[in-house]
RNA sequence: GGGCCGAUAGAUCAGUGGAAGAUCGCCUGCUUUGCAAGCAGGAGGUCAGGGGUUCAAAUCCCCUUCGGUCCA
């Protein structure tokens, strides 16, 4: 950290001061007298039941003042982007404001939406959510504000001093902040592979506000200097109202209705005095283990003179409360964003956070279904996000799919537990280990063990520990090599969306490296947004993949290298592929549209592949397609193609789009721009797209899906094909159904009966002939009986054959039904077999007779003491093995 | 993406290498005015699929598929 990145102009002109703080020693920047920083731990918090702005403001007035206050300052008010990161593979939630210009604004590959600009960004964190509704400002979903500026270099708009004098005057003027209340502390910012300096804005015990100047970028653990220089802020807009109100917490600053509704259904009473002084101790303490909070509990109960139960036993619910707020709120968003809860990935998160709200709002004790808590968020918030209510009836639905999902976890697991009881052998009570399998395996915790369990059960503090254990870090696997390219080559210009039926042309060669070709211009489509590269041929090479890496199209190519940089070269493109590949682009939107229409506004698609054989798209939907869905949505793409409705491909501002078309366009991830490509079909389907499409649904031919499957839970995939290949696809079903019912000596139209038929028979003959077998065992016996020789008043029946194993064993069952009787049973089916048994009344054990036997034909047996089994692989030697059986048998009987 | 648990009759599940089981449900008969129940009998299985080990695999090992669950 140097010194100088902190040494605004604006801190000088001003009067500010550079101070060290007493107690933590970091240095910060202020107008008053203090020599503390300004955060908790080393202050507490001081706007408690005093608030620091002049007005109290709800998280709407909050934002708007926010926003608007930036506008009027020359800023661009942007849209939130969706709370799931679908354009990133690296994160599953927006996490900050800043994580929607990562990583191609940053890198300059794309403009900036505006620049600058005002947002205030929807955000979800996990990592804290132990801590949510213990500490009082923890949130699993908070609204990070921002203002961004993108400085590149000869275009710079504003960097440190009007960054912090904007933040300045928002919190002073705007709010009538006393400009001695406020400290601007130095700090390192580094995250994303990006660094900077960075101040953080302290008020009152928080920090409210961090302002960064992203100035370097890590590569190999070294920093470089970023392209352009960026201000990345971010205003916390849930701990700016908590100030603004000075509530006992943030929750009961943010949640409004919902936490007065959940107060009124519970019933729970609190001294506003107790609250405040758990806020301000639990504000200060880092948590790690329950026994941490029960510390700290216990602490700020002492501080109040009250008993640490009582203490206790008022801010349970309390608590429980603030949960149920926070996680259905950030359920709201991320449903309504497209998430479906699930058992990977994005959806797990949502499905951790209905079953902790679900445990929560039992423990209150309150028997209302989740959903309706969740609708209380969407009617307190939907008038500043619009989409909710539009998605309302969606996210209740799933929502309530949801708790039935936990309600069969919890009947499974109320089984396994009892089970579990059971098998325990001695009376012991639930074991550590078996709560953990229980959980990690079952999805029970402990509390919900224990509540289905007969005996008391003891949990550890350290449990979630423990659980942790078990889950070992696995290193992540590298991604391909990149490919590199000679530095300083422009940009391709792409010419496909200008003129999409070129299918030859001449460009100029800029770079030549192994087999790729980079060409000044291009009109091949490069792969992206799931749609496969066009082929082709340059010259007399082929070209066979064609890619994009950053703003450069890098064509594939086989056969001796012809193209010579500097020269032109003549490329073509596979009109056939290219035409198959639209079609396919085309069917996915339309059928992305019918699956909308047919299940619900749920539907997001989360991936997509077109070949030119055949297309996927994955879509959000939380069960099975059931065939009638399915059935539905191919007649509805069906009637879509044969409606002839106008494709229509165009660039549009960004937010042009996103006001006339909503979140809905980015179905494929968010499309990061100042300019979007919107494809359009009629009303049926708009979405952000930059692949090739038709001109008109007519072109589509025909669609036809072949198969859909659960990919995942909250996932369902659906494989289809159009025009040509949707054809040949059927001919090829027609042809294997009428040959196979040609074999069947039936029609297609009669195929089904004919099988039914041939079922029944065949279950009929299995039948007769097990009854057939059946009936010659109780022949037989008779007659081996009456034929063995006796030995000492034992008979010993011989008897050899080809039959299977089951056919020994119930022969010799049979016979040894009969009184002192040994049976030597022999098969020389599929290698050798044998059986030795005796009947109750003796005392010869066949064990080690079979298996001395067995030796003989180079095998071994075993079994129970009256009934042995054995085989082994020498069927010629069968009959001698059963003949040594007899003897040791005879020899035995002799000696008694 | 990774760890763990699992897949046996229509359902819920037993079954530690030697003939595939229980309970509920289903069918038939008896009993009853009818229903519930009871009694007697019966049907119902590719032990998820594929390899391997073994004389012998539902059972042990490997792979695949599917489900559940925890974590990222």
């Amino acid at each position: 950290m140097d010194q100088k990145d902190y040494e605004l102009e604006f801190f000088k002109s001003k009067g500010f001061q550079r101070r060290q703080c007493r107690s933590c020693g970091k240095f910060f920047w202020t107008l008053g007298d203090g020599d503390t920083c300004g955060e908790a731990p080393c202050v507490e918090y001081a706007f408690i039941g005093k608030p620091l702005l002049k007005e109290k403001k709800s998280v709407h007035e909050m934002r708007e003042s926010f926003l608007s206050f930036l506008e009027r300052n020359g800023h661009t008010r942007i849209s939130r982007y969706p709370i799931t990161a679908r354009w990133r593979d690296d994160v599953f939630f927006t996490q900050a404001s800043i994580y929607g210009f990562q990583p191609w604004v940053i890198q300059g590959v794309v403009e900036p939406p505006a620049n600058p600009l005002a947002i205030s960004q929807t955000c979800v964190r996990f990592n804290d959510i132990d801590n949510v509704g213990k500490t009082g400002s923890h949130l699993t979903m908070f609204e990070m504000m921002a203002h961004h500026v993108f400085n590149k270099k000869g275009k710079e708009i504003y960097w440190k001093d009007r960054t912090t004098e904007l933040c300045h005057e928002f919190l002073t003027g705007v709010h009538g902040l006393d400009p001695k209340a406020v400290n601007y502390s130095e700090a390192w910012w580094e995250g994303g592979g990006n660094a900077g300096p960075c101040l953080e804005v302290l008020l009152g015990g928080v920090e409210v506000a961090t302002l960064v100047f992203m100035s370097y970028a890590t590569e190999n653990g070294q920093q470089r200097p970023m392209d352009i220089q960026v201000v990345d802020t971010g205003y916390g807009l849930e701990r700016l109202t908590w100030i603004s109100q000075g509530t006992p917490s943030a929750y009961e600053a943010v949640f409004g209705d919902v936490l007065d509704e959940l107060k009124r259904l519970s019933g729970a009473r609190i001294d506003d005095a107790v609250l405040a002084e758990y806020s301000k101790t639990a504000g200060s303490m880092k948590i790690e283990t329950a026994a941490d909070v029960r510390a700290l509990k216990a602490g700020a109960a002492a501080r109040i003179g009250m008993d640490a139960d009582e203490f206790m036993k008022q801010i349970r619910p309390f608590e429980s409360m603030y949960v149920v707020c926070d996680h259905t709120r950030a359920l709201m968003f991320m449903l309504s964003d497209g998430v479906v809860p699930s058992n990977v990935r994005q959806g797990y998160f949502a499905r951790l956070l209905v079953r902790r709200s679900l445990r929560e709002i039992s423990q209150l004790g309150i028997d209302r279904k989740l959903s309706e808590i969740v609708a209380r968020q969407i009617d307190y918030f939907s008038h500043d996000f619009p989409d909710l209510r539009e998605n309302r009836d969606e996210i209740i639905k799933l929502v309530d799919v949801e708790q039935d999902k936990y309600r069969e976890t919890l009947v499974k697991g109320r089984g396994v537990v009892q089970r579990l009881e059971a098998s325990e052998s001695n009376e012991k009570a639930i074991s550590e280990d078996d709560l953990i399998e229980l959980y990690d395996s079952h999805g029970l915790n402990p509390e919900v063990v224990a509540e289905f369990a007969s005996k008391p059960v003891s949990i550890l503090d350290d449990f979630y520990k423990k659980v942790a254990l078990r889950h070992s870090k696995v290193e992540r696997e590298e991604s391909a090599p990149e490919i590199t390219l000679p530095e300083g080559l422009p940009a391709t210009k792409q010419r496909f969306y200008k003129d999409p039926s070129k299918y030859k042309f001449r460009a100029k060669v800029l770079a030549v490296q192994g087999d790729l070709v980079v060409l000044d211009k291009t009109y091949f489509y490069a792969e992206s947004g799931g749609q496969e590269s066009d082929r082709g041929a340059m010259k007399d090479m082929k070209v066979v993949h064609v890619d994009k890496v950053g703003n450069i199209v890098v064509h594939k190519v086989e056969g001796e290298m012809q193209a010579k940089v500097g020269k032109q070269i003549t490329s073509t493109i596979d009109i056939d592929r290219r035409k198959r590949l639209q079609r396919h682009h085309t069917a996915t939107h339309i059928i992305n549209g019918s699956a909308r229409k047919v299940l619900g506004n749920h539907i997001w698609q989360t991936g997509a592949h077109k070949a030119a054989d055949i297309a996927r798209l994955d879509i959000t939907h939380y069960a099975d397609l059931t065939r009638e869905e399915l059935e539905r949505i191919e007649l509805l793409a069906n009637e879509t193609v044969l409606s002839g409705t106008k494709v229509q491909s165009s660039f549009m501002e960004r937010n042009v789009a996103e006001k006339r078309y909503g979140f809905r366009l980015y179905q494929g991830g968010a499309v990061p721009g100042k300019e979007i490509r919107v494809v359009r079909i009629g009303d049926f389907d708009v979405e952000a797209c930059g692949g090739i499409h038709c001109k008109n649904t007519y072109d589509v031919g025909a669609i036809k899906i072949l198969r859909t499957k659960r990919i995942q839970d909250g996932v369902v995939r659906l494989e289809f094909v159009s025009g040509m290949p949707a054809v040949e696809q059927m001919m090829g079903f027609w042809e294997t159904v009428s040959e196979a019912s040609t074999r069947l000596n039936s029609t297609p139209e009669k195929i089904g009966e004919a099988v039914d038929k041939l079922m029944a028979d065949r279950k009929e003959l299995t039948k007769e002939i097990d009854a057939m077998k059946k009936g010659r065992v109780g022949e037989t016996v008779d007659d081996l009986v009456q034929k063995a020789k006796t030995v000492k008043g034992v008979r010993i029946v011989r008897h050899v054959e080809s039959e299977d194993m089951k056919h020994l064993v119930s022969l010799a069952k049979e016979l040894i039904d009969h009184p002192k009787t040994i049976a030597v049973l022999g098969s020389d089916e599929s290698g050798a077999k044998m059986v030795i048994a005796r009947s109750q009344d003796l005392q010869v054990d066949c064990r080690p007779l079979i298996k001395e036997a067995m030796r003989l034909v180079n095998g071994s047996g075993g079994g129970k003491p009256d009934f042995a089994q054995g085989g082994g692989q020498d069927p010629d030697k069968l009959e001698s093995a059963v003949d040594a059986a007899i003897a040791m048998i005879t020899s035995a009987l002799e000696k008694e």
